[in-house]
DNA sequence: AAAAAATAGTTTGACGGTCAAATTACCTGG
DNA sequence: CCAGGTAATTTGACCGTCAAACTATTTTTT
């Protein structure tokens, strides 16, 4: 068995469905003016506190000009508030209101199903070398899959 | 240490890093007017023979009028060949031309090249483990893909 | 302290991708 | 032959994205 070609396929075949699937599963739920990326969004956002747009565009790494547009729309439909910071008149705080907090929880239901998905039949141990094998390859392509021959 | 939290971080980080590294290996290599979104219409296509439309459409959920438009573009820029059926004068068939097979390959060595990367990375046991999760993902991707209650 | 440079965010203009619904062209079964 | 079904395209409306220009503010330099 290559495992060469199982991470391959598993890849090609999960990009192919996992955003229209995960689009699906948001829009047929409570919260249907949320867009897939709205959600995307918020997780970046997060539950704890306020955070400008700088971090957010770069952890979601897109531009801010596009993350303003994001969040224009989300301000708009009530999910996400939006206030300039005192100390630095410049910076732009944004957070998750009630009801942002509220759809973010109902979406992490479906998460929580995938993860579920993921490490049933996993033993403990396995699921410790995934976590770092996962973390190794975050690490790997924050850093050098960027600037290399990709 | 909550390990379900760090692999749901990990598989969202990572999907996101990977979309991006593939979209730009594809922009900044010899077929610059190939889009992420081309590419995979030309997988989809693939290398064996003619394809109709809907066929096509369907293997990559979307509508037939999402993918006229992605193949006018591509047949504009010369990847894909586009003739009518004489059988069914209704149908479409669609096939990747020389150049659009020549650009199919070159983006399948990007592949090769970042999965040896990622395997590298990581040990046997990780990569067996890995291995065992993305299968694991697949599968529930492919068994709620058409459920409705999330 | 004034001028210059840097930083944070928004706006603008242009594309690409998506859908639903209307439309065109063409089978096919009765 | 025609009524209904099927394959694909067109249309109109959004969303997501970027680069580049711009505004407002802070920091650094002189």
């Amino acid at each position: 068995m290559d495992i060469r070609n199982t991470l391959n396929e598993m890849l090609v075949r999960l990009f192919r469905s996992v955003n229209v699937i995960e689009e699906r599963a948001i829009r047929t739920g409570e919260y249907k003016d949320v867009t897939a990326n709205d959600m995307h969004v918020m997780e970046a956002i997060g539950m704890d506190g306020m955070k400008n747009m700088t971090r957010v565009a770069r952890s979601l790494e897109v531009t801010t000009g596009t993350l303003t547009i994001a969040v224009n729309s989300l301000v708009r439909k009530g999910y996400v508030d939006r206030v300039r910071s005192e100390e630095d008149r410049r910076v732009v705080l944004i957070s998750l209101s009630d009801k942002g907090k509220r759809a973010y929880l109902h979406h992490s239901r479906f998460h929580e199903r995938m993860i579920s998905a993921v490490v049933e039949e996993l033993t403990d141990e396995e699921q410790q070398v995934l976590g770092k094998a996962l973390t190794k390859l975050d690490q790997f392509f924050m850093t050098t899959a960027h600037q290399t021959m990709f």
